[in-house]
DNA sequence: GTCACAATCTTGACGGTGTCAAGATTTTCG
DNA sequence: CGAAAATCTTGACACCGTCAAGATTGTGAC
């Protein structure tokens, strides 16, 4: 944890008010000019934290993607001896991160960061969250309910779908007649019993 | 087709111009102004066309959402007597769109637009789009190579599972040693023939 | 302890943005 | 032909990301 200057961890300031002003005016609300005057600091101090707006973005996004880590973890440890509701309840929490957070889910998928070649710490999370997905993906294979196949392969089949179902119901492009039947937990766990193995 | 004014179909002009802007400079890229100067016109007479940014972006989503229509038509089409092909090709056909648009794509799908009950012509592409999904699903179906379930939720499992795979790759998620082995094409073709029926 | 240095923050400016108001110009149509 | 509507220009406003210059404050060497 970083000392206290002027301020006192002004960094993390930043963040966390990103994170409130993304969850209360949107993605287009977010500046860091508005982070700055929430943070009570004038609208050039972020610069000493971050380089540009796109590295408070990333910041915020690294954010996002530990909280998910952790709900996948917390939705999945309790069923270790049952690899099918392990791939469910995953699959569910999931969807729940992007409902309950659908603007930090957005910026942490909707093409906002682009290199991310220069956020380390924001590639180390995402690549252990896909590896948490492969070591679900590998038991069910061991349990003989996911087919044989590269694992790190089905493993991006199983998050792709997870994720498209999710990516298109947050732009409203789930058809009506469906959604009347099911909410989207229910179809991403449909989608997800397609790709066992009965 | 609008007469001409003082410009001579301006409207059609600043779509087409965001188009080529959007391939040329991004996502970012796009502003009004820019998409004005473009098509040699003040800051401000796009106004009288549309009533916002929003609903210049709505317009160019609109056109992208029409060349898609007409690439997944083209590639379903030769094959009425082979569903499985159809279902593959029209995947294929989706990731080459996508790969070949990218920032139309994600103008598509990347929340930028919001209220999309606003703009009714949006409203009709995107759900044409949709039903031509079903019908391919359905006759999938019917040839007994897709699992029998109501059509509509079946290709929202489809079409989620080709967008997820394109959505994260083109967010750079598609982990490394993925990659290495297979192109976006050959991981989508995957992921739809296990939710085949062999 | 003090003093130079580095980190942190402020002030002010720049060009760019979306949007609106007022007005000029042009087309349409009764 | 003349009124009304559509189209476009000019100018302004607030906001934005970013940078330069300088003020303030903490850190560490001596």
């Amino acid at each position: 944890m970083p000392k206290k200057y002027h301020h006192g961890d002004l960094k993390n300031a930043l963040i966390q008010g990103g994170v409130e002003i993304l969850a209360k005016e949107g993605v287009d609300g977010l500046s860091l000019r508005k982070v700055a005057q929430h943070a009570g600091v004038s609208h050039s101090a972020p610069y000493a934290h971050f380089p540009d707006k796109q590295s408070l973005i990333a910041a915020i996004s690294t954010e996002g993607f530990i909280q998910l880590y952790a709900e996948l973890e917390a939705a999945v440890s309790p069923y270790s001896k049952n690899p099918k509701k392990q791939l469910i309840e995953g699959a569910k929490a999931y969807v729940r991160f992007a409902e309950k957070n659908t603007d930090t889910f957005k910026i942490m998928f909707s093409g906002v960061l682009e290199k991310e070649k220069d956020y380390p710490s924001f590639v180390e999370i995402s690549s252990k969250t896909f590896k948490l997905v492969v070591e679900v993906v590998q038991t069910c294979q061991n349990a003989g309910i996911l087919p044989t196949a590269p694992a790190d392969l089905m493993a991006v089949s199983v998050w792709g779908q997870v994720h498209g179902i999710v990516a298109l119901a947050l732009e409203g492009q789930i058809s009506h007649t469906v959604l009347e039947k099911k909410n989207i937990e229910n179809i991403v766990t449909f989608a997800i019993e397609q790709l066992l193995i009965t």
